[in-house]
DNA sequence: CTGAAAGCGCTAACAG
DNA sequence: CTGTTAGCGCTTTCAG
């Protein structure tokens, strides 16, 4: 800890007024001796300016916050690194606020709410839930926010979305494809927006093909929660006598992996008696065994898109909000790799 | 995005002036029918007070920064819990900062310098690596600042440490006592402080034992780099016949997992014919299989402690520096479970 | 090119 | 209990 010097002390350190000492700090006008002596002295003294002045004067902090529900997930941490290189870029800082779980929707308000403070320059914002009450916050937030997900249509906000509903279809297709005709769906939670668009893109890739589907719902995205929920799929046989699926597609890698190890807890080998596949394409589809496959979308591409549509939007705040898309992309991997194991069940 | 009103406009609307506007809003004294008129205004308007101009006036932003080297690692991610619970807790504000990885030192002298600009009332510091010069600019930093991690004898600087030398010592006896001879440290860059310590901590505890011992070291404390060095402390039989070893003590998490990998790629038993620890116990050890036994260094309760000796040095900046340690402590779970299976090499 | 002065939004004396 | 006033540190007219 030291203590921080003023313009003013700098002013008098080098014999000119506040206001040349000031202009020869930003570079605008002043005559090369003057900026010499300011700069001199503003070195001698460790002279900083204050973020809090400058910002009250500027209406702008420079900075921009980015709000995640969870950052226990890797996904975050990939958009993270998108946002991060071109708000850096920007010449922006980034500062990343967690919303810790809890309570959910109640601490995203509750963030958007203290924005209006004027702690940042604009909001990246991916939230689970879509409430009424969250779009009519990010309507009264006076800093331009984007968010990744997806809002109600009308919502006049920029967005970076992608269709994880075609995302899950690719996994149930691939599959498919390889023989996999039994085949469960381990969801989220199904009133959260990912949840909602993923349940549905299930749906409709089953309609059309031969297969026999069941969905599922664990407690929330958390491998602890998949692996339960996938025990009870892989053990429980319904009085319709429900056959033992061949296949789970998790709505996410966390929950995937937790179906990795409900089927070693009950002995089953993946991929030969059971595939698995995941969302989200994370760096923990590599750690497992056997690695997972998953379908990419792009995190790490949303969180730049994210970022570039802010920094536009700070730029000029009257321009039309865009929706901009990323597709999925499915990565084969171990989980699933093979057809199944003739004979099994 | 909405407009932002201010005290000023508060004030007319309510018909009392700007001073008691202010009061009634923060409890000070104030007539009951003022401080209902006032915020009955506020609620009107939608006022939020700004918080640069309180800054500026106060000289406090209420905010505190965690700064992370490398947030992939989900370590990180612990302590910013134990962090975030104690900050939240005493009324600040957390936001994170990643001082992503690339530039290393360099980044974090960067940070520390942008933080005399007065962003945050305080700072939590992670660095993997402690140069004099970073000792120096700590010093420098007008703010409190403590430290997770180690900083040369006699840095008047809060402190959080932990002795993972002793950790990783733990880990040596346990493998030693189930049987293993022939034990290999793979080893994060040594020039780190973590790497420095945990390898004293290595051969501190093998000096002691009738152990074959070799030391290694990977590029950094990734899975990436885990696996290829593991690889090579697998296969490299040296000009002296090095015996393959038959446990590998890893310094995080992360490089276990890349041993296990190694271990797997090569037909290897885990952990029959090869044990492996790992250190941090991160969240990661339950999601590998086996799972993965490991020392923990309560992460979590270190960041608890550091933004508690924070909190305690911003409210009384004249206290003298503390010293904070958390004692390791062995998980063991399934890649060192059993003793070596017989006649293995 | 430079200095004096105003003011960003807010809190805290200080008189009433 | 309330209003007036003086700044916090900085940028930016506006005259010289």
């Amino acid at each position: 800890m030291a203590h921080r010097a003023t313009l003013t002390q700098v002013a008098q350190r080098a014999g000119v007024s506040i206001a040349s000492a000031s202009r020869a700090l930003n570079g605008l006008v002043a005559s090369p001796a003057t900026v010499d002596k300011v700069r001199r002295a503003a070195d001698d003294l460790g002279y900083v300016p204050d973020a809090s002045a400058r910002a009250l004067k500027m209406g702008a902090t420079g900075q921009i916050t980015f709000a995640v529900d969870d950052i226990g997930n890797p996904v975050y941490v990939e958009m993270m690194t998108g946002v991060q290189e071109v708000v850096a870029a920007s010449g922006f800082r980034l500062q990343v606020t967690a919303t810790g779980g809890t309570r959910d929707v109640a601490d995203v308000v509750d963030l958007l709410r203290s924005m209006r403070r004027g702690y940042a320059d604009g909001l990246v914002l991916s939230p689970l839930r879509v409430t009424p009450e969250l779009v009519a916050e990010i309507a009264a937030t006076p800093i331009p926010v984007v968010v990744i997900g997806r809002l109600p249509d009308g919502a006049a906000v920029d967005t970076v979305m992608t269709d994880s509903a075609r995302g899950v279809a690719l996994a149930v297709e691939h599959l498919h494809a390889q023989g996999r005709r039994r085949i469960a769906f381990l969801n989220g939670p199904g009133d959260t927006t990912p949840g909602a668009a993923r349940r549905r893109g299930f749906d409709d890739a089953v309609a059309h093909l031969d297969v026999a589907a069941t969905t599922h719902e664990a407690a929330d995205f958390t491998m602890a929660a998949g692996r339960e929920a996938a025990h009870l799929i892989l053990t429980t046989r319904g009085p319709g006598s429900t056959p033992t699926p061949d296949a789970i597609v998790a709505a996410n890698d966390l929950l995937a992996i937790g179906a990795l190890h409900a089927a070693h807890d009950l002995g089953l080998d993946v991929p030969g008696e059971l595939a698995v596949t995941g969302v989200d394409d994370t760096s923990l589809t590599e750690i497992v065994h056997p690695s997972l496959t998953s379908v990419s979308l792009d995190s790490r591409r949303r969180g730049q898109l994210a970022a570039e549509l802010l920094t536009r939007r700070i730029e000029d705040p009257t321009r039309a909000p865009q929706v901009l898309s990323v597709p999925p992309l499915l990565h084969v991997r171990g989980s699933s790799a093979t057809t199944p194991q003739a004979g099994n069940r």
